[in-house]
RNA sequence: AGGCGGUUAGCUCAGUUGGUUAGAGCGCUUGGUCGACAUCCAAGAGGUCAGCAGUUCGAAUCUGCUACUGCCUACCA
């Protein structure tokens, strides 16, 4: 496939045809592969945030995933050490979750399998669909280090787990508590605060009111009002409580309410945590299932009665806990509530309070109701116990490891792109609360603690050390290990070094040479979206446990949304899949994905009907380079993307661009028999004075293109890949392809030997590092080009991967070359305008008569003539007297020998005088202001007074055109 | 309630430390196939840079306020 050169390329490219070639060499060859030279010391590394190992590539890691590998693809062509970690996440929630779905489907309960039968399902899974989304990465062209990648429940990996939660617990930074926690009743598990999404809904708050023990009337008077949007949690009510500067209840704070429907009697309390003026300024207390409460609780040593079961029925009888956590008794719970689901419950309360007299209203209300970011389902503050990261509890140098993440961003070790989402990160830790790390889940890592029969717990890397620490304690009965697994989230903390095979042996870990390299990594990219559940962890435990930064640069960019700006997901049926744009799809093909699978069959009506309107002819083939390059181009920092088809189209049309001009460059350079012309590339040394000779052209596009490989790598380590696509896409389509192919053919056609030399060596030269330059964004087409041009222009390596990134060389730049061509586009374009203005057809030649620098205007003839379609270029002294419109460029005059429409020209004369005279207004009136003058920059002030000048001069010349049209 | 963004051509977006006539792609209009490319070429129309006030010789750009809009965090029972 390789040094096929002399080959006919198509007409137009097809990407289809090279890209699984290429990709399949590619990883074959190692190229991918870790550089691990001890030598080299620049090192960059980019670890890949590991995707659900049984998901699928959706656009927002299509996006993420470009800008990783434009990233690698570029430091690696600069010679760096480049490692791309790729691995995939175990996913704990979201894949048992499929997985119960799937036995579900079968009237399989994961309860009856039993915790062994149903890992093994998962198992199951995990290898069946494991390898899908690493298969779609490579469609992608992404080049990670394959033979790197990693699971997060690899045994090396489950290690790290278990050694760092040993140490940790060994600090004292893990512990285990019954505390309040964030509870899905459907999957039986505790959650962690950032997966529970706050959603507004409408709801009631019902006022209920509780009689005040021994001063209720005759009359119902008597009670105090209290209002709650969740009556059936009264049930576990220890106090009611008001603001103790309350002038209306400050009387009665001390004295008991009974408790509707539970006879029992609670205390009025006072707590400045009552905003007075909301409600009727009483509330009521229910520190078991509220978390402000339980605040309260705790505050005024408030028990704790649990009125709900893990499943969120009514129980039997409430258990109560004590503020200091020790059981105490349990009471008994209305019967007819008993048994009830904890939405049945709600009703028959408020029904049995209205009954009983009790209810004074209930209002239609909007509140913000917890659930689930996996179940939907809402989430119920629940009494457990679980296992805690302590968040702000100092270590043993003195500081928490918040406040050690919040220093590592503080003295600028790791750096934000863009720089606002520090505050973001800042607020979040500054506000942090202890992380709930147990998942009562049985797909994970299983926590390493142990207990006694009497509920003593020991934490230990496996079960025999576990009993040895247990019988130096004097306890050699038997030991049970907990049942709950790691939030997903722990391990994905642990990645930046989990991957490099630390082992937190410092011996042995000194021996790895990857993890000296590439620990902290360089950058981390990635959606805002995970800032807290996963950036800043990785800062807290990589830090704290490896006393290292997991990484310098954390590049946040925005989230793809479909054409409209909204979210692409499943039930609104506008989700693009990133190789459906690779590949194209048909129509029908695309609605039934859109259609099928959906939570709400009803959906599917809407979603085929958009979905036919917004791609009545399906979506087109637009292959990988395409895709690649539209996300960079999107890529503009602070901002969502709009993901607009349209874009993808003009990027298609610029690999043909590129693919068409690399045609015109091989018919240039090469014989009918498909033997090389003389390209002048041979050594210059050995060849006579003038062998090969560049013209202003050639050392204009040369010294263009030194200007784009500066913009461009500035781009990249700003991290700005919209400007990077921009100046690759400038300098190919406008000044390459529109320009200087233009120019080259006419320097081919009427030049000599050694001006055609020049020619094909600057035509052959630039078009392959252009190859090169773009090569980390448009991978496969660039790759398949540099086959061919690559020997050619005498680079004889195996892959363009493996080439140098061009590098910009100031000693090549050329103003006079850069100002000749600026002067010779003006006078092509002013021809142009005399054109179109005059309704000259494009297809007719016309002469045109010149006068200004003879020598000058005789050196763009042979351009001036092929690029405005000129049938000659006479050059005088004068212009004649004639109707004709008159261009000025420079001290260049242009007219074209043709009959004029007089009126038309004379139109076009008054409005190109007006136009200059506003312009000259518009100077002299900055001139004429004293402070301008002043103040202003003298060469901001000269530059003005140069365009009264030239402004002046010019008007004056159409001036007298106008006056001879009479 | 706090925090962070966004508002530039019909659409999607650039606009680098304030400084010539505010740019691109798509779409639109007109015309065009000579050996790179009709996935193309040339010419053209189209903008009060959301609004108001301020700083400045000079503001799309800096400051303040307003409007609309998106997201994040925390919420009043």
């Amino acid at each position: 496939m390789q040094n096929t050169a002399h080959k006919e390329l198509a007409k137009s490219f097809d990407p289809k045809a090279i890209e699984s070639q290429w990709y399949a060499f590619w990883e074959s060859k190692g190229y991918y592969a870790a550089g691990l030279n001890p030598d080299v010391n620049d090192n960059f590394c980019i670890l890949l945030p590991p995707p659900n190992v049984t998901g699928t590539l959706h656009m927002g890691h299509g996006f993420n995933q470009t800008l990783m590998d434009a990233l690698t693809r570029y430091h690696r062509m600069r010679g760096a050490n480049t490692l791309w970690q790729p691995g995939t996440d175990h996913a704990g929630i979201a894949t048992q979750i499929v997985v119960e779905r799937q036995l579900d489907a079968q009237g399989i309960n994961r309860h009856d399998l039993g915790r062994e039968k149903f890992l093994e399902k998962v198992w199951e899974w995990k290898e069946y669909s494991g390898g899908t989304i690493t298969q779609q990465m490579r469609r992608l062209g992404t080049s990670p280090d394959w033979s790197r990648e990693r699971f997060t429940m690899d045994p090396a990996l489950n290690k790290t787990v278990t050694e760092s939660f040993v140490r940790l617990y060994n600090e004292g930074l893990i512990y285990r508590g019954k505390r309040l926690v964030n509870w899905d009743v459907k999957l039986g598990t505790a959650v962690s605060d950032l997966e529970v999404v706050q959603e507004e809904e409408d709801g009631f708050m019902w006022h209920i009111n509780y009689p005040i023990v021994g001063a209720v009337g005759p009359d119902g008077s008597g009670h105090l009002t209290v209002a709650t949007t969740r009556p059936e949690t009264m049930l576990g009510d220890v106090a009611v409580m008001v603001h103790p500067e309350d002038a209306r209840y400050a009387h009665l704070i001390g004295q008991n309410v009974k408790l509707p429907l539970c006879n029992r009697e609670i205390p009025i309390i006072a707590d400045d945590y009552v905003d007075k003026e909301f409600g009727t300024g009483v509330v009521k207390v229910t520190p078991a299932h509220d978390f402000n409460d339980n605040m309260v609780g705790q505050r005024q040593g408030l028990d704790k009665v649990v009125i709900l079961d893990l499943k969120g029925f009514v129980p039997a009888s409430a258990e109560v806990w004590a503020a200091d956590g020790s059981a105490k008794n349990s009471i008994d719970l209305p019967q007819n509530l008993v048994g009830l689901e904890r939405f049945a419950a709600r009703k028959q309360v408020v029904a049995d309070l209205e009954a009983g007299g009790y209810l004074v209203k209930a209002d239609k209300h909007k509140l913000k109701v917890p659930r689930g970011d996996r179940t939907n389902v809402v989430i119920e503050p629940m009494l457990t116990d679980q296992w805690f990261v302590a968040m702000t509890k100092p270590t043993t140098d003195g500081k928490s490891i918040t406040e050690k993440a919040l220093d590592v961003v503080a003295n600028g070790e790791i750096k934000f792109y863009p720089d606002n989402w520090v505050n973001t990160y800042n607020q979040w830790l500054n506000n942090i609360q202890d992380w709930c790390i147990s998942r009562q889940l049985w797909w994970g890592h299983q926590i390493p603690a142990w207990y006694t029969d009497d509920g003593k717990v020991y934490v230990a890397h496996d079960e025999a050390e576990a009993k040895e620490i247990a019988a130096q304690d004097g306890y050699t009965g038997h030991l049970k290990r907990d049942n709950d697994v790691l939030d997903t989230w722990y391990s994905s903390a642990l990645w930046p070094f989990s991957t490099l095979d630390w082992t937190g042996d410092a011996a042995i870990d000194a021996q790895n040479q990857a993890l000296k390299q590439f620990l902290p990594s360089s950058v981390l990219v990635t959606g805002f979206d995970i800032i807290f559940f996963w950036v800043a962890r990785m800062v807290m435990m990589t830090k704290h446990i490896t006393g290292q930064i997991p990484f310098k640069h954390v590049y946040v960019h925005g989230l793809i949304r479909d054409a409209e700006g909204q979210k692409m997901s499943k039930s609104k049926g506008n989700v693009l899949d990133p190789i459906d744009l690779i590949d194209g799809i048909a129509l029908d093909d695309l609605i039934k994905k859109r259609t099928t699978g959906l939570m709400n069959p009803k959906q599917a009506e809407q979603i085929e009907k958009r979905t036919r309107k917004e791609f009545p002819e399906g979506i087109a083939a637009y292959g990988t380079d395409a895709l690649r390059f539209t996300f960079a181009a999107l890529a503009s920092p602070g901002r969502d993307i709009k993901f607009d088809l349209q874009r993808c189209d003009g990027y298609r049309n610029f690999c043909n661009k590129l693919w068409n001009a690399t045609r015109f460059v091989l018919m240039n350079v090469q014989n009918e028999d498909g033997s090389l012309k003389d390209c002048g590339l041979e050594d210059c040394a050995t060849k006579p004075e003038g062998h090969l000779f560049f013209s202003p052209a050639d050392r204009w596009i040369v010294s263009q293109l030194q200007r784009t490989e500066a913009e461009v790598e500035r781009a990249f380590t700003d991290y700005r890949f919209d400007l990077a696509a921009k100046a690759m896409y400038e300098f190919v389509w406008d000044e390459y392809c529109d320009w200087y192919l233009e120019l080259a053919k006419v320097q081919i056609q009427t030049g000599n030997e050694s001006t055609q030399r020049g020619t094909r060596r600057t035509l052959i030269r630039v078009l392959e590092t252009i190859l090169r330059l773009v090569h980390p964004i448009m991978p496969f087409i660039t790759e398949e080009i540099w086959a061919t041009i690559g020997p050619i222009s005498g680079r004889t390596g195996p892959s363009i991967m493996l080439e140098a990134y061009p590098k910009s060389q100031p000693n090549k730049l050329d103003e006079g070359s850069e100002a000749w061509v600026t002067q010779l586009k003006q006078a092509v374009d002013a021809c142009r305008s005399l054109r179109g203005e005059m309704g000259i057809s494009p297809a007719a030649r016309v002469p045109l008569i010149a006068s200004g620098n003879a020598e000058q205007l005789s050196a763009y003839a042979p351009y001036l003539k092929a690029l405005a379609k000129l049938e000659e270029v006479s050059i005088v002294a004068e212009l004649p007297e004639a109707d004709a419109p008159v261009m000025l460029v420079n001290d260049f005059k242009l007219m074209l020998k043709v009959e004029i429409n007089v009126a038309a020209e004379r139109e076009r004369l008054s409005k190109e005088i007006a136009r200059l005279q506003a312009e000259i207004g518009k100077a002299n009136g900055k001139l004429n202001n004293e402070s301008f003058v002043a103040r202003a920059p003298a060469s901001v002030v000269e530059q003005e007074k140069a365009r009264v000048a030239e402004f002046g001069a010019s008007a004056a010349k159409l001036q007298t055109q106008l006056a001879k049209l009479g």
